[in-house]
DNA sequence: TAATACCGAACCAGTATGGTATTAATTATA
DNA sequence: TATAATTAATACCATACTGGTTCGGTATTA
């Protein structure tokens, strides 16, 4: 039960892009580099984020990459969602007929963890970048 | 970002346990059969429940399994990190040494994630399955 | 001593994880 | 318009995890 190394690694990249000055890019070279990420595994991450509609890229010489939309309008949940798909704590809580017992909805495990996952989520999606950024340069 | 299916197995079987009259032990067949796993399967995860002492087992004619306390004991929490391990959403939370970075504790994504794990942990082990067998009785 | 049940370990196919490598497409600028 | 800089796309790879199955061993009891 853990996110994976490149959800980690794109919350990173999301906090360095939210980092940056208004207008400025970052290609990846500086992005790997600065984060400490592996290069070609960086590039893959890029383009998850880039299909997400989470960042925007921009190729050619002095291309690079930018948030698609305001650090305020990303969350820990957006970022978790395009690097992992949707995030469901148990497979009947994604589909019903998922659940080899088929005891529907009755089911008090079921109805536990699906409010349990219901604050869990919205604790994830209350956080955003525009936040952590800030905390970020406080910090420094 | 999902409990195993070996994890959902195991709720079942602490669930079926917790409703049984006192005293009385269930063998894996049954279990099998009544919660709709895998026989196979169901033995190895029975084997994971002994060893992390949610569960006692008796051999022989008769034998079987029952709780190993009170099901009042027994929390959601419990069962996820006897079939998994400890819940840590981050590497970094587990150990500092994990953050390929090496930003220790000055990360603000780190520093979320920890207060948001915190409560999600916090909320897992507030439900034990003797409350979660008497609702799973009053549907009845 | 035979039947019943759990124990332990090995094994297996399929998929996910964390990367790497290569080539193609695009674009600013000299 | 050539060229260097950059992302895009795809394929590949070793390793580990998942969800099982199988089989021989061990304890218990009638």
């Amino acid at each position: 039960m853990q996110f994976n190394q490149a959800t980690d690694y794109a919350f990173r990249v999301i906090l360095h892009l939210a980092g940056l000055p208004e207008g400025e890019l970052a290609n990846s070279q500086a992005i790997a580099e600065q984060q400490n990420i592996p290069a070609g595994f960086l590039q893959k991450i890029m383009r998850s984020l880039v299909k997400g509609e989470l960042v925007k890229s921009y190729r050619g010489v002095d291309g690079g990459f930018v948030l698609a939309t305001s650090a305020e309008k990303i969350s820990l949940l957006d970022v978790i969602e395009v690097m992992e798909g949707p995030l469901d704590l148990q497979r009947c809580l994604k589909e019903d007929s998922a659940c080899t017992k088929g005891c529907g909805r009755k089911c008090p495990v079921h109805a536990s963890l699906a409010v349990i996952q219901a604050n869990f989520t919205k604790a994830l999606r209350e956080v955003n970048f525009a936040g952590l950024v800030g905390k970020d340069k406080e910090e420094r």
